[in-house]
DNA sequence: TCAGATAAAATCGCGC
DNA sequence: GCGCGATTTTATCTGA
């Protein structure tokens, strides 16, 4: 019966909105967090901005790090040695 | 002396900055459960650009009605009853 | 001639930035018209916060109403109506 | 009357309302004049980025200069040549 | 001076 | 794979 279908396929939709719902209010929770860590960089005088971008240098360092070891691996995969 | 200040400065940004790097891996964490969401949406036919759609309506509309309770709070308060 | 080249290339640049910083002109004088509707509406004894709360509320609204309508595209897309 | 008070009160309030709303649409037409115009700069092979990069650099000079010219006055001012 | 709002820039993911 | 749009992050600005 197409009301039934129909229901259910609702019921879906609405299991997949809460459940993103739920995970974004999450995201936004630790947003926050980082926020008052920052607030408390401040308060204790330090430089936010420069604190921001050494977090930001370190990510990156870090994404680097990652893909020079998938190319070594690569590599070595490449030459039979894993 | 200078250079234990130094340090204990140097330890209390490190840690700030290892509490960021904590709740943002946490946040990226969410981000691909989000991901994995809208996979299995599509996976089970639905269209993600209109859940997608759908999140961000009652997003508006949820703002929307903070804004509308943050006005009230200011009529109060104008009218000196709050 | 690469010289005459490069000049036709920079007399072009200059055209474009010319024309971005006229329009960044006149924003910025819409910015202080803004500004000054809103020193009058002080001026005459109204809340600037409340007006500007209203403003934004309005300005929501009408989001709300556009997304509305992308998503009852979407739909009927998503049907083969159009 | 208090009710005729009250509407002729709203009715300034509508009119600043509108008035704002008339130049936040000016504004956003011109934001959007400005896109265009990048786009533009990119389909004829420009690198956006850089066009952005030298506008922002003028506008850093432009404001250094009439900062410098105001410090100018200042002391002509101070020394009373002026 | 500082938080909150606004705008700009960079990044990411999607469809073609 | 690449541009385009959407999201996210960063920087600037303004008012309290």
């Amino acid at each position: 019966m197409i009301n039934q279908e129909t229901n259910i396929a609702g019921e879906r939709i609405k299991s997949f909105i809460e459940r993103v719902e739920r995970l974004e209010q999450e995201k936004t929770a630790i947003s926050e967090d980082i926020k008052e860590i920052y607030a408390e960089v401040k308060a204790v005088g330090f430089e936010v901005k420069i604190i921001k971008k050494i977090v930001s240098l370190r990510k990156i360092e870090k994404e680097r790090r990652e893909e020079e070891s998938q190319l070594l691996e690569m590599y070595l995969s490449a030459i039979g040695e894993k």
